[in-house]
DNA sequence: TGATAATAATGATGATCGTCATTATTAAAT
DNA sequence: ATTTAATAATGACGATCATCATTATTATCA
């Protein structure tokens, strides 16, 4: 059968999402292109009108995981706002609406160069969106700042599901990772303020 | 055939270090039972005399990577040692001889409650012993420091990897977790010299 | 020495994988 | 109104997956 072009468009950005939520949550082998495409509510063969390989797919897909991230990032006031929302254990639970670094971190690794590239841009306008909410956004020794609150937040992510659900050590992981991030920025701040 | 059981023995632990390795340089679902033993030496039909399901062998690999990762741990002097180890661009590039949660934290999160349960124990280890070499190792606030250096060394890792290889940020988030710890390492020993 | 039992290899199972050729349908263009 | 071309569904492909029944071999034990 034939639909019509916006039709098409939106079939497309469906099976995207689609794709974006799955692999964040079972991981890029974690589902292949048939249960992908039942999910999103079709049939398996249309797949290839839409993209090239599931490469391909997976490259597009982790790129719009990125920018729904940025979205939301650029929608927190402050860096508490933003820091309790990611090491929160509703973020912890819903790992297919959230950060892709902490879903998706390691299964990258092991994905073609264009995957990489991808997660690489994703990565750097994550840390300057972080360093945007710091004292002094444009000195280098914030970049290195911004740097380290993305290893803890992500490292915090990854290790907090990773741990059995609901065992006191994933919460605990969580919540001590949010009090060192807070605790630190507060002396950065502190720091800046005497310091002119 | 039949082989002695000696034999027998170290035939088991060497698909069971074979595994080790390649699940974390793989990932859990990166190689197959067949290649597994192939690249243990064995075809793949004997691989269920040693081990129930693929699942178990995996609940043990990772145990087995852990045990291996405390040995390693407890061979370094002090704190700078462990973090340049962990942090090094060697630790980088070889991930089937390193940190299990760096290489597999995403993974574990969708495998069984028996790899989860092995996973905790062994990142509750890795955590106790990095607070071994930090000032008052048993205090409470000792703990979310040792916690929260887990949280940077595991993300830094894993970020660092799934950056495309030689890149400047590959290095970069490697240089500057290591800087942002040891500084943080002194401010608490000053903090506890001072203190006392 | 002979009987028992353990080990690894062989080969096959059904399921699932990514990919693609073909077809029916029908929107879009003439 | 007719033709062209785009879209999704169908069905199949070879490969690979985890698992297991069977067999040949031979260590171990009586």
């Amino acid at each position: 059968m034939r639909i019509s072009r916006e039709q098409a468009q939106r079939n497309r950005t469906r099976v995207l999402d689609t794709a974006s939520e799955q692999f964040r949550v079972r991981g890029f082998d974690g589902i292949g292109v048939g249960d992908l495409m039942k999910a999103a509510g079709f049939t398996h063969g249309g797949f290839y009108n839409h993209f090239p390989s599931k490469d391909a797919l997976a490259a597009e897909a982790l790129d719009h995981a990125w920018k729904e991230m940025a979205a939301q990032r650029a929608r927190a006031r402050d860096l508490e706002q933003l820091l309790s929302g990611y090491l929160s254990r509703a973020a912890r639970n819903t790992p297919g609406r959230n950060c892709p670094a902490a879903a998706l971190g390691g299964d990258v690794s092991r994905q073609s160069d264009d995957v990489r590239a991808i997660f690489a841009e994703g990565l750097e306008e994550m840390i300057r969106s972080v360093a945007t909410l710091l004292p002094e956004p444009d000195s280098p020794a914030t970049r290195t700042r911004a740097m380290d609150l993305v290893n803890r937040m992500v490292g915090a992510l990854t290790l907090s599901r990773a741990v059995p659900d609901d065992s006191p050590l994933a919460a605990e992981i969580l919540q001590t990772a949010l009090q060192s991030a807070l605790s630190d920025a507060g002396t950065w701040s502190a720091a800046t303020e005497s310091g002119r």
